[in-house]
DNA sequence: CTACCATCCTGGTTGC
DNA sequence: TGCAACCAGGATGGTA
């Protein structure tokens, strides 16, 4: 569910919260959500404190003592959420309950289990399965309209296929997607290698400032998501596009209505009129 | 490379 | 009101 704003407004909420906190012990009430647990997960992290939390694209990256890191996707319908104490009764979908030493409880719960907890170390953490195929943090400087270019360079599919391949720039999905498409005025149906320089240049300004955006609302909250405190995030209210199938355009002075169309079976929500 | 498909699951919404 | 179909913020691996 969550993109790179909601994961980060999590991860800021963790890193607030938890960093230095030992955890006491960790209950997994499934084998697995889309991987399996580790062997030997739970083990491994009992007794240790939180070091250090940070965010790879959509990932949650804990540092535990020791260099062990427990990395963590949300999928689409995850939340983490801390709790003073351990609830008396355990919610249907939450798979997974930290106790921290302090007597709290961080819980993993993810209704859909698209969502993954695995264990690596800090010695080869970019080699990861998972991180070592993603492309730069969209917010980090190693993305630039000049890589931008690069990633997109010789690529026939559509611009909107291949910025949710996380492989181009991590962290996008489809609401960002769409919102930054419509920022930059350019179709989501053009050839990805067909954007001009200063397309491009403008597309890498408005990702970044799309997803500045939503961070500073604390994300959007649609079904699943709350961030940790268990608020809601407002930048849903923001929204140019996505969901807004049949409204006006809000570009200045631009006449046309959001369209709905379906791309490699995903949803792209775009003006017609004003993005070409 | 590319497009396309299926898959992992559950729950909310929509339409009849 | 009931029920079925459809839809969903993601990632991955397979096929042609």
């Amino acid at each position: 569910m969550p993109e790179l704003p909601e994961v980060e407004t999590i991860c800021r909420a963790l890193r607030d919260e938890l960093t230095g906190a030992r955890i006491r012990r960790l209950d997994l009430h499934a084998r697995g959500l889309r991987h399996p647990f580790p062997e030997g997960m739970a083990d491994c992290v009992r007794g240790k404190r939180i070091r250090r939390i940070e965010r790879r694209a959509k990932y949650i990256l804990m540092h535990l003592d020791g260099g062990d890191v427990l990395l963590c996707h949300l999928g689409m319908s995850g939340r983490m959420a801390i709790h003073a104490t351990i609830p008396a009764e355990r919610g249907r979908h939450d798979h997974v309950i930290f106790t921290l030493a302090d007597g709290r409880g961080l819980i993993f719960s993810d209704p859909r289990r698209f969502g993954s907890l695995e264990l690596t170390h800090e010695t080869r953490l970019e080699d990861h399965p998972r991180l070592a195929p993603l492309g730069p943090e969209p917010l980090g400087n190693h993305f630039s309209a000049a890589t931008l270019s690069r990633a997109l360079d010789g690529r026939r599919t559509a611009i909107k296929q291949a910025l949710l391949d996380q492989k181009t720039v991590a962290g996008l999905g489809n609401i960002y997607v769409c919102e930054a498409l419509w920022r930059s005025g350019i179709s989501p149906l053009r050839q990805a290698a067909g954007l001009t320089e200063s397309e491009v240049a403008d597309l890498h300004g408005h990702i970044r400032a799309v997803l500045l955006d939503a961070i500073a609302a604390g994300g959007s909250s649609l079904r699943d998501y709350r961030r940790a405190s268990g608020e809601m995030g407002y930048f849903q209210h923001d929204f140019a596009v996505y969901g807004r199938e049949g409204e006006d355009c809000q570009r200045p002075a631009c006449p046309g209505s959001i369209e709905r169309i379906a791309q490699a079976g995903r949803s792209s929500f775009f003006c017609p009129r004003c993005q070409h």
